[in-house]
Formats: structure tokens, sequence, C-alpha cells
DNA sequence: TATGAATGAGAATTCATTCAT
DNA sequence: AATGAATGAATTCTCATTCAT
């Protein structure tokens, strides 16, 4: 969006522009119907342009693919680190983590959508390496929390860290399949009810 | 089950383990790879026949997926029909959909792999009209047991009902991602710790 | 027809009617539907058998085409022939070549097609060299009335007897795309009409 | 037509000469196989690309079918209401449908030969409707001229109208099956001997 | 940057036919 | 005579990708 304002300053950014367009086209549509089931020429027909032209600008479907997750999870890693880096005690740290991955849902819903749908198959392919490395680093951002909150009686401490850990990442990021942005219920809204139930029990006590 | 018996190995018993044989194949390759990305020649490869004999036996790659997903969930949907039959109390049965979840997870993986992973692309194609169906029955079932639970004071009564079943279905079914049978955690320890985050909270109270 | 008086007396009789009654059956697909777009499956489905059983009674589905035309044309032939040998003149010949072709399509409506519908894909199939040698027997027999006609002055002499016979032929035969029995207009009166104005075109008058 | 002169030939006029040369060899090749038994290899074979590169043209087998009738239907259509709009009385109009039928077949071989052989199984297919709705439109026709011919005296009024327009209709199209443009009788002397026949018999003398 | 034509590998499906039982 | 399972070749169609213009 930002860089539409400055959008054909000159050729290259132009290509930018052009670039973030496609890129944004593709994405919906991979959210949408699957990477598998999105041919180029899906894309290229909501850019209006043919198939053939996309190669203009990616050098392979794949590629596209690539530049979509890999874009999205490094932005969510400096926003995972800086909360970490904060050190704001472990249940803050907890709360933001939530927090800030409903943002994520409903800023970056077609990337984390696509993340979701497809890591099963990316993994394995040596260009998609990156994500098992970030898939890691999450884990031990997380994983830190838990153990910091456990260590300090903030946390139980008869619950396993690393199942806990699959726990609240698998709560948070399948709400992608349901979340609309604009809908009845805000992002921030099922951020609460989420951290409600987690931290104190769905139990009457 | 009843057809294994030395007694029913007749014709139509052959024809059934044939059958279900070929299901069972599918089902493990469709939950592996996906659907779209299972052509019927590894299906048949791994039969050990050749791909235009499959037709004998089904009339569609679409029919396969059919067939493995409607088997499920009509059991699934017996399940959890008894439980809730039972009324044992709204916190009983919660407790006892959560376990019966698992134990599918655990009996017939490939087919809540299969049931996560492609819903959402199934959706709208007529034949597969029935899988929305369950999903209603579903969760009419889930509701009716939390709203009970609120109204009973054994749940929490300031938590959105259609919230909280999305939270418990999602983070239910979402472990057959990471769960494998024969692991270091059997399933029935995964449930118990799920049931201890989900009831009583992730918080040291 | 016949056969089915005698239907299962003796074991080769039963056989016998069994193959009458699938050659009925195919020859109604065939018509139905094209030579081509019938499977042996349809034949088999519509016989109430499986289509590998088809195999005991025909050795192939070109057999089963062969055998209804072949029989088809025998029978028209000898009908022809004893026109023809009665030599009753040439305006009487001609007039019952023609009738006698109505009856054909009326009685076996469903040979006539298959013989009009695919004679064009037969030709040039060694087994069904026939075809050709019916058709110049065929065109030999009408020919013949003709020329004999143009000679006694019964027909106009300006028509070149060849075309002529196409003509005539055609007429007739493509009948059989329109004509239900059964329907409002009997053959006999499709008979009559044609000849009126065929005949009254042809006379010398 | 007009796109062939030098001017023309440009980006849109190549991609129509494209267009117009694969049906071109489709009608050639279903006329000659059929259209079931002409596959897409066949055409591609014929045209020196691969089968594939022809979805690039047409989005299916039945497409290229639909095509080529479509356009020679629309084309025939035009010439009829032509000849009838002109209104020169019942007898020289019959002559005209007649003349401009055997010009078709002469002009257009393929095509009518692929009408005649196909329309049979077309029928009932949606795509195909236009065929039925283009039959009724021409039968219109020849009936109006019909009638027209009895009631001014013209023709003779013992015959059935609708029969003798299937009489005339059926005699007409079916010599595009031995017709060959540029053998030893022209089209216009066939329908020269054509109208000698029929009409002599059709007139009130 | 874009077009338009083509490639080539592979997908699902069809179908006549075979054969052990 | 019939079944049921399988074959194997062919068919229509898909789609990422290439490349001359």
């Amino acid at each position: 969006m930002a860089q539409k304002t400055e959008q054909a300053r000159t050729k290259s950014g132009a290509m930018q522009s052009r670039r973030a367009e496609l890129l944004e086209i593709s994405a919906r549509l991979f959210a949408e119907q699957g990477v598998r089931a999105t041919t180029v020429r899906h894309i290229a027909d909501a850019a209006g342009i043919l198939s053939g032209s996309l190669y203009h600008h990616f050098s392979s479907k794949e590629a596209i693919v690539d530049e979509v997750l890999r874009e999205f999870l490094d932005g969510l890693f400096a926003t995972y680190k800086e909360i970490v880096r904060q050190n704001a005690g472990p249940r803050d740290a907890l709360e933001r983590l939530v927090r800030a991955s409903f943002q994520a849902i409903h800023d970056s819903r077609d990337q984390v959508a696509i993340y979701q749908d497809e890591i099963k198959h990316l993994q394995g392919i040596p260009r998609f390496d990156y994500l098992e490395l970030r898939n890691r680093e999450f884990r031990d951002m997380w994983i830190e929390v838990l153990e910091a909150g456990q260590a300090s009686g903030a946390f139980r401490a008869d619950l396993d860290p690393n199942l806990t850990y699959r726990f609240m990442r698998d709560t948070v990021w399948v709400a992608v399949r349901w979340y609309r942005p604009g809908g009845k219920v805000s992002q921030e809204e099922i951020a609460d009810q989420y951290l409600r139930i987690v931290l104190d029990g769905l139990a009457d006590d």
C-alpha cells in the first residue's frame, strides 16, 4: 500500500509496485484456492496480463510462493523477536505473542492461510528450508517464555512445555480458517477470549 | 469387521476387503501428499495394479475421497451422538467429546488429516454437501454441551459459546498435524493435558 | 422372433436364442447411440450380464456388428432378388423395390439405421468387405430396372441412371432417420407418397 | 475472406487465419473419420503441432465441433433467408433453395457431412441446442414455400407438406455422401437433374 | 514489459479384451 | 455361461514454462 504513493516515480519503483501487486494477487488466490489449484493463468488473468508475462517478474510459480512466504515470515520473526527482547515477564510476553499472532492473522490473512495450508507439502523442498528454520526459531521463543513462566511460578508446572507450545501455536493460527476481518468479532476480542480460556480455563472456579 | 471371520471371507467378503484395502491405501497417500498431489497412478502403484484398474472399483478419484471421508464422518457422528445421548453432565460430556476426538485422531489419522486439509477445497462441490451437514451436526452437539455447562454453572458464563466451540474444535483436530501413534506421548496423555489446559487454564492459580 | 417359440428346447437352442437376444439388444443400442459410442458394457448392462461374459457369445465387439449387419443384408438381398426375378415390368419392379425398402425400415429399423450411420466408417475394414459387395449387387439390380424402364419407354430417357439410382436409394433409406413405427403415418402411406412424387416425375408423360 | 488482403494480415488477421486453418483441418478430419474417431492428436498432427497446443486456440474438442457447425449453419441460414425474402414465387424459391443447398454441399462438403453424420448424437447436448433451433427455422422456410406453392396451384395439393419437406431435405443433403467436387458431374448438373425429377413430380400438370 | 504460439510432461478417465475361478 | 479382477493402450485435457516478436 505504502509503495503505491510513490508508484511510478522511477522505472525500478514502478517495477517494484508491479511486483508487489502481483504478489498480493497471487497470495489472495493461493489462500483462496490453494497453491496447487492456483494456476499461473489464474494469477495472470487476475492481473490482466497473459500467463507468459508473469515470467518477466518471477522466475517460476514456486518463486512467487517463496517470496510471499518469506516476506511474511521475516516480518513475523521481527515482531516476535522484539516482544521477547522487551522481556516484560512471562505472562505479559505470552499475552503479547498471542496478540501479535492474531494481529498477523488480521493483517496478513492470505499469507497465514497459505503458510498453514501448504507448509506440510513444502517441507523437504530445499528452496523452502527456511520454513523449518523459522519454525524452530518461533518454537524456541515460545518455549523460552513458557519455561520462564513455569520457573517463575507464573504458569503451572505440571504441563509439558513442548505440548503446551503446540497447543498455543495451533490454537492461535488455526483461527485463520474462520476469522473474517470486518466481521462481528474483532481480532482483539478474539485474542481476549482466547487468552482468558488459555490462561484461566473453561471451568468456572 | 464381521466379514473378516473365516466364514465370511467368501466372494462378497473378498470384494469388500479389496475395496477396503484400496481405500486404506488411498487414505494414506491422500493424507501424506494431499488429494490433489496424489495421482491415481500413485494409488494404483501402491496397490500393485495399473491405474486404469482402479476404475473397476471406483468410478472416479473423487469417489474415493468421498468414500473415505463419508465413512469416517459417519463413524465419528455415531460416537459423538452416543456421548451426547448418555447425558452424563456437561463437564463429563465435554471431556468425553475431547477424548473421543483424540481417539479418532489415533484410530483414523489419515482420515482426520484429509478432512482437515481438504475440507476448504471440497466445500461447494455438490457431492460433498454432506461435509457441511455433518459440520453443523457436530457444532450443534458441542454447543449444546457448552451451553448446558454455562447454564448449570459448570463452565464460565463470560465466554461466547460459538467462539469457545471453535477454539475447542480447532485445538483438538489440528493436533493431527503432529501426533504420531506410537510416539513418546500417547493420545490419552495428550487428551489429559489438553483437558487440563482447557478446563483449568495455564495460569498457576 | 420365430426362434423364440422353440427357445429353450435344447442347449444349443437356448444358446441360439440367447445370441439372438444379445444381437437384438446390441442392434438397438448401436442404432440409438452409434456403434462407437456403444460400449460392450452398455450391451452387457442391458442384457443383465457383465461385459466379460459377452465374450462367451461373440469373439469381439466387431463380430457383433458384423453379425447384425450381415444377417440384415442377406435378408434384404433375398427380398430384392426375388422382386427382380419375378420380372413384373420396370415400373412395377421399381415400385416393389421401394415398398420392400420401406418394409425393411419398418421391420428392421435398428439394422437400417446402423447400416446408414456406420457404412462410411466400416468401408475399408477387410472383415466388412461384404458391405461393398452387397452394395454393388443392390446397385446393379436398381440400375437394371431403371435401364429396362428407359429402354421400354416407362421412364424418361433424359436422366442419368446412375444419378437416378442414387436419388432413389437415398430417398428411401434416409427416411429411417425420422420414421417411427406406430406413428401417425404408416410405412405404407409413406411409400405411397414417395412413389407418387418420384414416379410422376420419372414417368414419361 | 476480407482479412486475406495484404493489409489485414496483421496480428488479429494472423490469429484469425490460424484459428480458421485449424477449424478447416478439423472439419476435414471430422468429415472423413467421424467426430468420435478423430482424436485431438489427429488434428494436432495434421496441423503440425502437439495436441496440447490445440487448447491454446480452443477450449475443448467439443468447442471445435461447435464452431465448425455454428459457422456453417449461420451462413446457410443467411442464404436461405435471402432466398425467401426475395419472394420470387414458390416454384422459383424452391428451385433456389435446392440449388443453394447443392452449392453448400459443393462449398462446405466437410461441414455438411459432419452435420449429417453427427446431428443425431449431438441432439440433447445443451451446447448444441442451436442445431434444433436452426433445424426448425430451415423447416419453416421450406414449408412456407411448399404451402405457398400448393395454395397458388404451382404444386400438387395431394401431398403432405411435412412429408414432402422431409423428402426434399433428405434427398438433397444426403448427396454429400457421394458428391465429389471436381468429379464427372458438377454440382449444377446434379441440381438440375434433382430438380427435374422432383419438380415434374410435384408440378400440378 | 507484454504478447501469442507452442512445448512436453503428465493428469484422469475410458474401454475392448483376457483369464482364472 | 457367467463372474470379477485386471490389463494396456488410447483419449481428452491441464499446466508450468519457453521464446520469438
